[in-house]
DNA sequence: CGGACTATGTAACAATTATCACGGAAAGCC
DNA sequence: GGCTTTCCGTGATAATTGTTACATAGTCCG
């Protein structure tokens, strides 16, 4: 679907020329797309950057068993810098891409990501900015991983998803969380179990609420 | 100290343009750091971007507590993507970075390496794929952190080494090892000892030979 | 040679995480 | 309601990693 330049006006109020709005409103297809939905996986080339306009999209890292961990989220404004490396050196995705919630999208075509470049300074900055935003969310996950125990990390884990979801009930299994800290599902459920005696959290069937700030 | 056109010629023989090269000679400061010499640390500004062309150089990742995690090594003719994104976005460094020998660089000025980014196609490409390449490296540090158990970790990590040194025999400390991969000197020793057991190494006071492939 | 310092070995124990083996509770479905 | 499936709780036990506490051995240097 394409889109109207007074949406892109508005999205992107300030951070992006007019010509250039302009061109993402020629070129830029306009997707929306359901919880659950697979926007990359392993394996798969990249024919298109997308830049999330609402909603959020978790990427995770798969390994050889199956596991997949979860790296980081995107949500509003942010673009891929997977897609944007694996664009621009035609390389295979090594990671996964899921809509949290139902997500809306501008999908930007491959060589157009490259022209702007030189022709729209607002676009090289956003380019370069979102490398930069990558590169944050990669060391702080391997912050996480290296520095922090286990129930920590599962309490961080537990906050970056309320900021993403903007919710404190969180739909999510034991199972689920297991497999994108890496570990298994009984580990979470004692952890769980654990934080919910000291009363940062509650436990129902599928569901966890967060306590507090 | 500037760097002679032809040396230059050598070195990036097919990689960058020649217009490109004569703009590297003008502005590109050379210089030779000694072994264990740093090169940025973290909260300084960085005012260029080194381009290794002989030796190497491991980027580490501090904790509050004084650890600090290996993150990967640069060598011939890699850049530092960390330097990039701070200089183009003018932020503090993240990382450590210290010479693992005598390391020889180029050293580029920030509003140079904007300026390329448009008028060298070459330039532009490798900056990408200096991007692409750092992406890589910290996914597979990841991978490690989050897959692998510290006796696997510990193995790959002395090859990683031996590589980027090309020597079997590693000048190194248990004491060191254990913070780069954020544990004890106990556990090192032990895994090392097993390690040593297993006909994979052999060790003596402050040296490590590899054995086998 | 005699410290002083650094690097390593190692036992013993604690904490954390992983696995195995269930049982039970909730939800979905005829 | 009864059956099935999914999800969760939990004990028992093992494996891995972390900590404490020393002992020993090499190196440096006077």
């Amino acid at each position: 679907m394409n889109i109207s330049l007074n949406y892109l006006q508005e999205t992107f109020k300030g951070q992006f020329e007019y010509a250039l709005l302009d061109d993402l409103a020629k070129v830029g297809q306009q997707k929306i797309v359901p919880t659950g939905a697979y926007l990359i996986r392993p394996g798969e080339f990249i024919r298109s950057v997308p830049i999330i306009i609402r909603g959020s999209v978790k990427i995770l890292r798969p390994d050889q068993e199956g596991r997949e961990a979860l790296l980081y989220y995107l949500g509003g404004l942010d673009a891929c810098a997977m897609s944007l490396t694996c664009c621009l050196g035609s390389r295979r995705s090594e990671i996964t891409a899921v809509a949290e919630e139902e997500t809306e999208l501008i999908a930007i075509p491959v060589d157009k990501v490259d022209e702007w470049l030189c022709r729209y300074s607002t676009w090289k900055q956003f380019v370069f900015q979102t490398y930069q935003k990558r590169f944050d969310n990669l060391l702080t996950t391997i912050d996480e991983v290296t520095f922090h125990k286990l129930d920590e990390r599962l309490l961080t884990y537990l906050q970056k998803k309320v900021q993403s979801c903007q919710c404190r009930e969180l739909t999510i299994t034991h199972e689920e969380i297991a497999n994108e800290l890496a570990t298994s599902r009984e580990v979470i459920s004692r952890l769980l179990k654990q934080l919910e005696k000291m009363n940062k959290l509650k436990l129902q069937r599928g569901k966890i609420e967060m306590v507090g700030a």
